[in-house]
RNA sequence: GGAGGGAUAGCGAAGUGGUCAAACGCGGCAGACUGUAAAUCUGUUCCUUCGGGUUCCAUGGUUCAAAUCCAUGACCCUCCA
């Protein structure tokens, strides 16, 4: 099977914007470039699902170059919902740092990385508008999607003039480093193809692009961010554990396709997982590679292997030794709604108290409904709802 | 610069003087059923020392009483210039 096979049989190639794609992927050793800003200290699975296909233009041959958006984070990606708050010039070198760092680990540091601030930050406007804004018809930028729907809600100049930013990134990685393909989320399409038209208009060459579709949960939202329960990268953010029980809670209509985007698995591997689904869905097959997968090529083996057992352990009731831990600024004798707060498995002591009545919350493996329930132990096992598990240790 | 319209809980959206801590839907959380699945059903979803306290863009005002009326301000949309 051809790279480009692969890559259309695993469902991560949406638009194209030529179909010489096809033969570029396939025999090339081309240079493609990965972009994101630093909107946050690390990325998350949403942004590994789409990092995950440029590894696997990585190992077939093709030379990477990730780009962290230093100038581009200033001004803000526009998206549906309306404009971004701005981001301080600190924090983005700050949410940098933290994310070069997880890329560079990501491709065990086998990546050129790029950041636009450095070309961009001598470049003045009237500079800028003479050599790049010349070339785009306003007409154009109006046309694309993203735009399009923001006109109704609004856009700030800064906004729109977005995709011109990142249009030039790829001229310039295009001229400096020899960047001819692009690679990225369904929602970068309007800004690939600005740069493919600058190329083409300023250099008279044609450069390449296309995108994935953006990874959504059962519920039709962005994988992974939902209600502020985002899936960092940062282990120290979303533990492995977490990682792998989100993932082994995937539901069975969408393990397959998870698989398939996620993992290195081959397909054969892969479509004898999709036949134990069908047959014998209970024993969770995919779900637990999958889980196990994601967890090894993010942390590694140990972290996977730690955070299978753990779920096996605490799942099957065999011990309920390894599980997180939490400590908790509290000492023995505290009131149950005030621990659960501490540690922050309840938000508030009224979601603390609506937990304790409704049944949701075991102390030791006995559900306590009593909201002045005291703990009267150094170390007890908190149960939240069916899977939520954690070893609380107090003060003495 | 002119005319009109808008803003409500995580999101969408009702509410236009008291019965509003604010309908309804989605999402979230928990319970039942299960396979740590889906679907379905039930409860719940601002904070609280359970007395109450603080909310409907902001600040003032009218009123016994304001999400609701008035004034001012910032913001957004539509049309005109």
């Amino acid at each position: 099977m051809t790279l480009y096979e692969d890559l259309k049989w695993r469902g991560l190639i949406k638009d194209v914007s030529s179909p010489e794609i096809e033969k570029l992927l396939n025999e090339g050793k081309v240079t493609f470039y990965w972009g994101t800003d630093p909107t946050a200290d690390s990325l998350h699975i949403g942004h590994y699902s789409s990092l995950v296909t440029a590894k696997r233009l990585a190992a077939a041959g093709h030379k990477p170059v990730l780009l962290i958006g230093g100038a581009t984070g200033l001004i803000g990606d526009p998206r549906p919902s309306g404009e971004r708050e701005i981001i301080s010039k600190e924090t983005l070198d700050k949410y940098f740092e933290g994310i070069k760092k997880q890329v560079t680990n990501l491709f065990d540091g086998n990546i050129e990385l790029v950041n636009n601030y450095d070309w961009m930050k001598d470049y003045t406007f009237l500079d800028f508008l003479r050599d790049i804004g010349k070339h785009i018809n306003i007409n154009y930028m109006l046309n694309k999607d993203i735009i399009n729907r923001r006109l109704d809600s609004g856009i700030t100049y800064a906004e729109f003039s977005y995709t011109l930013i990142q249009g030039y990134d790829y001229l310039h990685l295009f001229r400096e480093k020899g960047v001819t393909l692009q690679a990225a989320g369904s929602d970068q399409w309007g800004n690939i193809t600005t740069g493919i038209e600058l190329i083409r208009k300023v250099e008279g060459k044609e450069a390449y692009g296309f995108t994935m579709p953006l990874i959504l949960d059962a519920t039709g939202k962005k994988i992974g961010k939902s209600e502020g329960n985002a899936l960092w990268i940062d282990k120290e953010k979303t533990s492995p554990y977490k990682i792998y029980q989100y993932f082994i809670n995937t539901d069975d209509s969408l393990v397959i396709h998870y698989l398939k985007v996620f993992t290195f698995l081959s397909k054969d591997k892969i479509e004898e997982l999709e036949e134990s689904v069908k047959t014998e869905p209970e024993k969770r097959l995919a779900q637990k590679a999958l889980a196990y997968e994601v967890v090894k090529d993010l942390h590694g083996i140990e972290e996977a292997e730690n955070a299978r057992k753990m779920s096996e352990d605490i799942f099957s009731g065999a011990s309920l030794e390894n599980m997180p831990v939490i400590t908790s600024s509290l000492s023995i004798g505290t009131d149950i709604l005030s621990l659960l707060v501490d540690c922050g498995i309840a938000p508030s002591k009224s979601e603390a108290r609506r937990l304790v009545i409704q049944g949701g919350i075991s102390i030791d493996s006995e559900k306590i409904t009593d909201p002045a329930f005291t703990i009267n132990k150094d170390e007890v096992v908190v149960q939240k709802g069916k899977k939520s598990f954690n070893k609380v240790t107090l003060k003495k």
